[in-house]
DNA sequence: GCGACAG
DNA sequence: ATCTTGTCGC
């Protein structure tokens, strides 16, 4: 079990966290010596707000890579750290992530974050940012192109075409179900783009998302409803 | 200056 | 992310 612990100086203002970023970007690998797809385990990442009530909930799920089986799941409550500002989504979700993390005992394999990786305007996003922080092998798998630019894959599933930010491939719109939306890949730490993907397709056979982040985001939901949210439409003056 | 913008 | 009814489909 590792104790994943938080920097001491956690940014609070934007500008803080920008510079963060730039200290910390050069020391992300993309030398591809985590575990190949498949092989030992992959652990899904997912966060759940409840902006109201200042409340965080972060869920870690250990799948066995060839199975998919559940290995071990963990969840931590938190306090919001940080507001959503777009290109400093780290800031906001790892301090509960790496708190969920620590209560592990299994090793996490690759770790799939809920986002991107080096698909970030400064080459930084929270899959990276998790990698450097901790070590691991992560990767990024996110629902939306962010502010960059594809051209549609063709319909079968494992289709692929290049995530642009200009002329450089930053990641990959990758076809996880045929003909249905394409989710977006990319490299985090110590993973490469094309072992993302292969990283990808193994957890997506029935689903366009990956059974890891299916299951980190169910799990991430019922923790916050089990420590915020008392029944949502309960009247006022009713006990409970 | 304005709009767009992972979750 | 989150707010939310019904609806189409396997």
């Amino acid at each position: 079990m590792i104790d994943y612990r938080l920097p001491e100086a956690w940014p609070t203002d934007d500008e803080t966290a920008l510079a963060v970023q730039d200290e910390l970007r050069p020391r992300v690998l993309l030398d591809g010596s985590g575990p190949p797809p498949g092989t030992g385990h992959v652990t899904g990442v997912d966060v759940a707000y409840d902006d109201e009530r200042d409340v965080v909930a972060a869920a870690v799920v250990v799948l066995d890579a060839a199975t998919l089986d559940v290995v071990e799941e963990a969840t931590a409550v938190g306090a919001v750290a940080f507001p959503y500002v777009p290109g400093l989504l780290a800031f906001r979700e790892i301090p509960t992530v790496l708190a969920a993390l620590s209560r592990l005992t299994a090793d996490p394999g690759v770790v799939v974050c809920d986002g991107y990786g080096v698909a970030h305007p400064r080459r930084f996003g929270l899959a990276s940012h998790l990698g450097v922080l901790t070590g691991l092998p992560t990767m990024g798998v996110a629902k939306n192109p962010f502010t960059f630019t594809h051209e549609a894959p063709a319909a079968p599933r494992g289709s692929a075409s290049p995530l642009l930010d200009g002329a450089e491939e930053v990641g990959r719109a990758l076809r996880t179900r045929e003909g249905v939306k394409p989710v977006f890949v990319s490299a985090g730490h110590r993973v490469t783009l094309d072992q993302a993907c292969a990283h990808t397709l193994c957890l997506t056979p029935r689903y366009r998302l990956p059974e890891s982040t299916r299951r980190a985001d169910a799990l991430c939901r019922s923790a916050l409803r089990a420590a915020a949210g008392r029944s949502p439409s309960r009247p006022p003056g009713a006990a409970g």
